[in-house]
DNA sequence: CTGATTGCAAAGGGTTTGCATTGGA
DNA sequence: TCCAATGCAAACCCTTTGCAATCAG
């Protein structure tokens, strides 16, 4: 049993995790960056990395990966959510049906489903 | 409308196709590289990434991420990938429901969904 | 006090790219 | 012949890390 070492709470995680709860942009690191700069200018991207990566891991938010690159998003079970594999936009949906979700062999941390495919705007572009 | 450029076939896009088609592991691009070097002694990484890219773009094969690498699999509609995000292992399972996934503004490209979680052997490893 | 957390900057590592050469149609 | 595709290696760029300083509990 491998022993969970005591956390702080610090100002830079506090901030943090109040911007992702306050948009809905899935925000990749650098954006979290830039904004959490506004109110605490001396913050690395060091630390935001630590620490998005800190909560990723307790599942206080989930990580999403799209096109190479982490997405942060407060914790919403329940969504579907949209990925453009052209633009790398991301949409939420609400499930319309209840998924049967139970594996014997395997827990699934939140009712994220991730689905890509491409969205209205880029499949206009004709290849 | 974008003019589609003629493309060539090449014993190296052959041979990775090929190759795609009979594992069933969801091989990186490196572990693909390794395989085609023995009946393609001269490939290179570069050409390797530059195929498995176009034929993702194609849509003849998936284009997956997991862990911050990128995983290729032939094409296989209508799956679902169990990602662990502990160890990277990815199962597939069958879909034991109609999922309802037409969306007015977005084209599903394929029926992979993508769900991550942790698998039996890594949720053994209490925290 | 203690040691978890941060800032800074360098290192890491998978993926992409520029360019001269090769080779498919 | 023509230009897409390849091989090679350097460049990219997002992400991770080592270390000394800092700060929450």
């Amino acid at each position: 049993m491998i022993t969970t070492k005591k956390k702080r709470n610090t100002l830079q995680k506090t901030k943090i995790l109040e911007y992702l709860h306050s948009v809905h942009t899935h925000p990749t690191a650098e954006v979290v960056y830039e904004n959490i700069k506004k109110k605490i200018p001396m913050i690395s991207l060091g630390t935001v990395y630590r620490i998005l990566n800190a909560l990723a891991d307790d599942n206080e938010i989930i990580k999403l990966e799209v096109n190479g690159e982490f997405r942060y998003d407060a914790n919403n079970c329940g969504h579907i959510h949209l990925i453009c594999t052209k633009c790398g936009i991301i949409s939420d949906r609400e499930m319309n049906k209840k998924l049967d979700l139970n594996f014997s062999d395997f827990s699934v941390h939140c009712f994220s489903l991730i689905i890509k495919g491409t969205c209205k705007k880029c499949s206009r572009r004709v290849k």
